[in-house]
DNA sequence: CTGAAAGCGCTTACAG
DNA sequence: CTGAAAGCGCTTACAG
């Protein structure tokens, strides 16, 4: 079933039907009608691949999980912000390709060249760290490309990300307001733009409150997972001078410090608080429930959508967001 | 940069270009390698398009989220099956194209259409509950179906579940090794395929151990999320007779009984032990942790991409697999 | 081993 | 308001 054999069944060219597929006006009513009939009669659907073909639009969005590391469908933040992007895009009319990233002809993980093969209108990039050079030169291409999480730079590029800053400032004033004054901050080894990022300032902001940056209580787990840090916390706790509250960059390493002081019969608040950091699903279920900072996913992953659709479009110049952290006061570090 | 371009850089005919892009054997060695070049050094992809087009072949797996019910990318564990099935899928050369459940044309959600539109190879259809009618004209058609938790009956379909029946035999085994006679069941109201089942062969199994089935100890909460585990669980206490293990058909339930045990200061296992289901990360992290069974997602994902693989390059006839499940012993309902 | 040409199913100036 | 025809970038018998 294709345009012609509609064009003939409704006997009208193909321009016409073609016309009345993308609702041009100058179409006679009649006709217009007679056609639609027939078209919902035979359950025709015009072939995207012609029509990209020809017009060189496929109103498709490429998804790119970029980075080695922390990024995935596995990993509960990028889920969400997909999951929001995905509802606005559609409304927009746009459906989603996720380039599998195992094998691609034979260069490995050229994401331009792919975004050409399937001529995608434009891209989504979501970044974890440790970022392969082809997403830069996606980012640099004529490709409109967004970027969370990942400062990108092209012409035709815009990000979101959450304000990390802010992350750190917020965390520390409520520390700050509920009576702390002595606090550490769980970091990674691994090097991590964002979580860098919280930990500078993280310092400025104790600096601002005029409260201690002691070195000793900065630590920094092996890796993101929860094991490691569960590893730091014990090492921390095993020097026997314990700061009385400790925010950690990750809800994942909250979770292993959590484990560890309990191991060591800390109370948490009352011997310790503890913060994490992206609020994600589990912190509801945790004893204490754990306060966190929330990125709000549903309002990036629109906000996400509706800029790429803006871009795509040309209606807007390319532009960088940050995205308004919120405090979520759980038990682990509650207002006193 | 086209075919044509390509083909007049090296002095040969389009046809040639083509059949060295496709892999033919039948072209001159040094043909092939100038032509190679030419293409490495432009770096010229084709266009997927019009390869589809000519060809009727997207390398395109349709994904479809189907159900009003428990089926987006917020579920941990369709992500999880997903996320396996990319990774397969991908290293057997398909990318994936997630229809985005919005709006498309004005038919809504005519699935068999939107894989007709984009001429997919094949689909995979990852279903909750409530499932729409256009998810069964698709699983109907011509197109390579493979389903995940959805038992599908076309022609060119095959399904994967967990097996559910084997799931609640086993948490009764478990039960009843460890020495627990008194035991209850965390349902849910609403209508569910797969709770249905793991409820039916949960009463077998207790019978077959000759354990009691008491119907005061079967008890049924509104929906699917956390708080209406919590309500559900709260109104068992209340009667003031309690069985000495409760097994939730899903974690997240059992999430909601914890809480409300804990209120009332029944100690688990103690008195009372808990199992969930489906193992989500944060049965790690709740206090106790939580004894769950678990599904292989990964072995699900996986095993989907190679069956719809086979499929759709007519290796194998459809059929349905069952997955065996596995329990994951922790702390609310351990080893006596 | 290589090439000319028809065909895949659309869109789009352009003519009427 | 409608239609004839070229073009989008590939593939594939078929001929040589």
């Amino acid at each position: 079933m294709n345009i012609k054999s509609i064009a003939k069944m409704a006997g009208v060219s193909v321009a016409t039907v073609s016309k009345i597929i993308n609702n041009y006006s100058d179409i006679g009513e009649e006709t217009k009608q007679r056609v639609l009939k027939i078209m919902e009669e035979t359950g025709y659907k015009p072939s995207s691949s012609a029509k990209t073909l020809a017009t060189k639009k496929s109103n498709l969005i490429g998804v790119v999980f970029a980075g080695a590391l922390n990024s995935d469908l596995n990993h509960p933040f990028f889920v969400s912000v997909i999951n929001a992007f995905k509802k606005q895009i559609g409304l927009l009319g746009y459906d989603l390709l996720f380039f599998s990233n195992e094998t691609f002809f034979d260069s490995k993980e050229d994401y331009w060249a792919r975004c050409r093969h399937f001529q995608v209108d434009g891209c989504i990039i979501i970044a974890g760290d440790e970022v392969e050079a082809s997403v830069h030169q996606l980012d640099q291409s004529d490709i409109p490309c967004i970027g969370i999480d990942i400062p990108l730079t092209g012409n035709n590029s815009a990000y979101i990300m959450s304000d990390n800053a802010k992350i750190s400032a917020k965390v520390v004033e409520h520390l700050y307001m509920n009576g702390y004054r002595e606090t550490g901050f769980l970091g990674i080894e691994r090097h991590s733009e964002v979580v860098s990022l919280r930990e500078q300032a993280f310092k400025e902001s104790l600096r601002t409150f005029g409260l201690p940056v002691n070195p000793d209580w900065f630590i920094y787990s092996k890796d993101f997972d929860e094991e490691s840090g569960y590893q730091a916390m014990k090492k921390l706790i095993a020097t026997g001078r314990l700061p009385k509250a400790m925010f950690a960059v990750t809800d994942l390493l909250a979770f292993g410090a959590m484990r560890a002081m309990k191991e060591h019969r800390l109370k948490i608040p009352e011997d310790m608080a503890l913060i994490g950091c992206d609020d994600i699903d589990a912190c509801q279920y945790t004893d204490p429930a754990l306060t966190t900072v929330k990125q709000d996913k549903e309002k990036i992953g629109k906000l996400a959508a509706i800029m790429l659709y803006d871009m795509i479009n040309k209606q807007i110049e390319p532009s960088a967001i940050l995205i308004e952290p919120e405090m979520v006061v759980r038990q682990s570090c509650g207002v006193r």
